[in-house]
DNA sequence: TTGAAAGCGCTACCAT
DNA sequence: ATGGTAGCGCTTTCAA
């Protein structure tokens, strides 16, 4: 395992000082063109690559950011690394990304990490464990920018880009009103998530709009994940009173919902309308293609790592953006024929 | 912006020298322990953080290693990098994670950034594009260890971690028939793709292996998407002698291809069974499940971690692992009484 | 146009 | 137990 070659192998090798072959190689001026072709070919040959600690060392800007995600697999998160690696790399930054797998401890130690990487910034999304701040306020002791992405902290003292929950969900809820649902069901995550409360504010509020009443029985909020969607589905529909509309908080109990409605019997969206927080690219892989509300992952990326940015060339302003999910209505919220006026007489045959 | 706390800033403070300040903070045993504790509360108190470069720049290996894939979104590759994260973590080093974008191009760029970071490793997975790998050789140079993953290149020169293209699509394919069916659609991306392929000579292989005639027509070979699923199914059922069964090369062929089925009034598994590489979270997405070739992406993360590990801990032996993909069979697959006893008097009962 | 030298922050070796 | 010093590879004065 050899040394790799420094402008001293070079400059020994020429016979020249270290200056030149450093100004010859930046193409300063004040170097013979001569000089620059002689060094130049030999950086060539050898395969000279300055050294980035060195150059660190001294500028110490390694146009690096790091970005803190609670799980890279999951699409949400991913896409959104996506998108802010594309701005990053755009301004000549690197990006190192590291996982806190939903952890507070693990959350610790990867701000900890990106310290002690000298990062100029970072992203984060901190993880569902998390409810103290103070890991993160080390970082304005070492005048480290931080701008928080979707969930976030530190409101007061850091920029942050969040999506619109409660207009989204209430929207969503709207939309399932307008088209004559009565009684929709609300299938969330666990109770204690922002993003859980934030939504069901949106849900309960355009209840309130439409005068529909509020029924604490059709508010499910336990874990997220497909088989939990199907039990609370399954749970709605068998009331006495069922639902006949579902508002999911998550891709998995979407599908899940899904599902509990067909094995009832029941057709979507004529005797159950759904819609869900669901990629884009998932909500046809059912028929009807699933109605959803869908985060813009590309502009939250993308203007994160604008504020962050900002923030590294040293603004102090504090800015909170606001990205909106937009709703794409499909088969599974809205009946074929017209709105809602034929509850009694269904001539739609069973599509499929 | 100011400047960080540095080991001089503290020694000048106390009024001692710099080598005690840095020994005091490594718990040497050769400083009294009144000078530790003087230290590290003042260390403490001024938010003293080691300078990475000036460490990297004495020992040269930032502990970092970089990982090049095409796309960070593709939840294949996010779970891949997130089992390799785990691994390295776990072993003290930090990933930067690149993005090629799918070109060669960037995959170029990507390369040159890495090796100026003096990452000690690289894990590659190659673009769709790249069929010349000159860039990559400059790593070996550099002496910068190199492992492949998935998508390979300069399979003489370094160590690769690839899945069982040919035998988990002979498998597939043989499951099919083993059920009865005949007429197997074979629904893949663009025919220069590796590992379409590969994928190809296995579908091909099990017929052989079965005496089944080749029929060409029954293989279509495009792009990948949800659509080009749904029109290549929808024109093998609609041969004079139309398929019985498909076998997609991805996720989205064969949700659209499921969609195509559906709408031609057939039914699954009865008429016309499905099976695809597909992720395990999606394959309950549909009624009825999907059944399922998967990657074992942690598996494959964590392997090509170890194998870049090893070589940069010195090995400069060469290899190449392959990790099978899972086959699960689902409701889309097998008929729900019995495999097949009415196509003819087969004795194998339907196997799972 | 080129060279010499200082210094970025740290570790490690040789003194004391 | 502590201090001084060299040197990692580079940039950037200042001198020649």
């Amino acid at each position: 395992m050899k040394r790799p070659v420094s402008l001293k192998d070079l400059a020994e090798e020429l016979g020249v000082s270290i200056s030149t072959v450093s100004r010859a190689l930046k193409n300063s001026g004040e170097v013979s063109d001569a000089m620059k072709e002689k060094v130049r070919k030999l950086a060539k040959e050898k395969k000279y690559r300055p050294n980035p600690f060195a150059v660190s060392l001294l500028k110490n800007s390694p146009r690096i950011i790091g970005i803190i995600v609670p799980d890279i697999a999951t699409y949400y998160y991913s896409s959104i690394i996506s998108a802010i690696n594309q701005a990053a790399v755009k301004e000549g930054y690197s990006t190192i990304i590291v996982s806190s797998d939903e952890t507070y401890e693990i959350e610790k130690q990867c701000v900890e990490n990106l310290i002690n990487f000298r990062v100029e910034g970072i992203l984060a999304c901190v993880s569902q464990q998390t409810s103290d701040f103070s890991h993160f306020e080390v970082l304005f002791d070492q005048n480290i920018p931080l701008v928080f992405f979707d969930r976030v902290g530190l409101s007061e003292k850091s920029s942050c880009v969040i999506t619109d929950n409660v207009e989204s969900a209430q929207t969503a809820t709207a939309h399932l009103l307008e088209n004559g649902r009565k009684r929709i069901g609300f299938i969330g995550g666990a109770n204690h998530l922002n993003i859980v409360k934030l939504r069901k504010h949106g849900y309960l509020q355009a209840l309130r709009d439409y005068k529909i009443p509020i029924d604490k029985d059709l508010v499910v909020c336990k874990e997220i994940g497909y088989e939990l969607g199907y039990e609370a589905a399954s749970r709605l529909l068998a009331l006495a009173n069922p639902s006949d509309a579902f508002l999911c908080l998550s891709e998995s109990l979407a599908f899940g919902a899904f599902k509990a409605i067909r094995d009832k019997g029941l057709r979507i969206p004529d005797d159950v309308a759904l819609i869900g927080y669901i990629d884009e690219i998932h909500a046809d892989y059912v028929s009807p293609p699933l109605s959803a509300m869908t985060h813009q992952t590309a502009q939250i990326g993308k203007t994160s790592f604008k504020l962050l940015l900002k923030q590294i060339k040293g603004s102090t302003e504090i800015e909170k953006k606001i990205i909106p999910c937009i709703l794409t209505v499909r088969g599974s919220s809205v009946k074929k024929a017209a709105g809602n006026q034929l509850e009694a007489p269904k001539t739609t045959p069973a599509q499929e």
